[in-house]
DNA sequence: GATAATCTCTCGACGATCGAGATAATCGAC
DNA sequence: GTCGATTATCTCGATCGTCGAGAGATTATC
């Protein structure tokens, strides 16, 4: 592969860097409109992708997705149930755990906020043909899987 | 559009989503590795930039990039000065200026963590052609756009 | 029942960030 | 040149999120 072909291909990457970093940005300005910190805001997008597979997160599965001890989770849930974004239900089954229901007016700012996103999205998309975003979704598929590997480990070079 | 595409590109800011996640692990990877937090491999990572493009960033203009007050930047740098990852230089011409140098090891320790990175993301390219990569970049340059108006503003739709 | 395992919470400590104000250097007007 | 306003950074004290250690309560195992 020349020079020219390689530096394209670097550049995409740097856009995937910057496409990353507004992401970012997104979730930042939804923690500053609710006076939330980014901990609290990743709590509830994972209390809700949960709410929104069928399940109930309870404390403790609420720590392995955001990486916290259980002191911290403990402080968090606090927080959120301080100012009325989830609620703490004691398990019937097995009275130790605890777990989180999101409250409906949560559930309706998430949505407003990120649903608005997804939506733009979608519409800047609809130009699109499906060829065109079937090979979109593999280079995502692709990038994603090389991403992944040096997020989980640092291999001195992939395993080709 | 009927649902079963709009639900294709709903699937496609899905994926973006997960990629976010697991790019965010890469550098949460490479804090854990060298000791530090999340805000100082910002920091590094901003300076790098900075100093690819040929200057060298002072500690006011680090405290834009990273959103930070002067007190927190002081911490900052005071963090990374004492782990030898950057230099305090007073500037000559204004000796209010405080610049930041990297280090040869910091410069090092980022190159082969992030370039690594870049590198098998090129690798991973390779299989596409010129006009794949090209809707892919047109992809990525249209959703960044949409999620940047997202970051900065929330309008309640795209000013379509 | 006794004992081990599991889940959550309490407590004390540490560290990152901030607001207010201090310090030092530069710029502009005279 | 000199003085006041402005700019850049730093110091100090306080607040808040996170953690480690351990307690309390419940369930599982024998």
């Amino acid at each position: 592969m020349d020079d020219e072909a390689t530096r394209a291909r670097q550049e995409l990457g740097l856009l995937l860097r910057r496409l990353n970093v507004e992401l970012d940005a997104v979730g930042q300005r939804f923690a500053d409109v609710h006076g939330l910190n980014r901990t609290d805001v990743r709590a509830l997008v994972a209390i809700m992708d949960a709410a929104r597979r069928g399940e109930a997160l309870t404390a403790g599965r609420l720590g392995e997705a955001v990486d916290l001890r259980s002191a911290s989770v403990t402080a968090l849930v606090d927080r959120l149930e301080r100012v009325g974004h989830v609620r703490r239900v004691r398990d019937p089954e097995d009275r130790r755990r605890v777990g989180l229901e999101m409250s409906q007016t949560a559930m309706a700012a998430g949505a407003e906020h990120f649903g608005g996103l997804a939506r733009d999205l979608v519409g800047a998309m609809e130009g699109y043909s499906d060829e065109e975003l079937a090979v979109v979704r593999r280079w995502l598929e692709d990038m994603t899987a090389v991403i992944t590997r040096h997020a989980r480990a640092e291999p001195p070079s992939p395993p080709s």
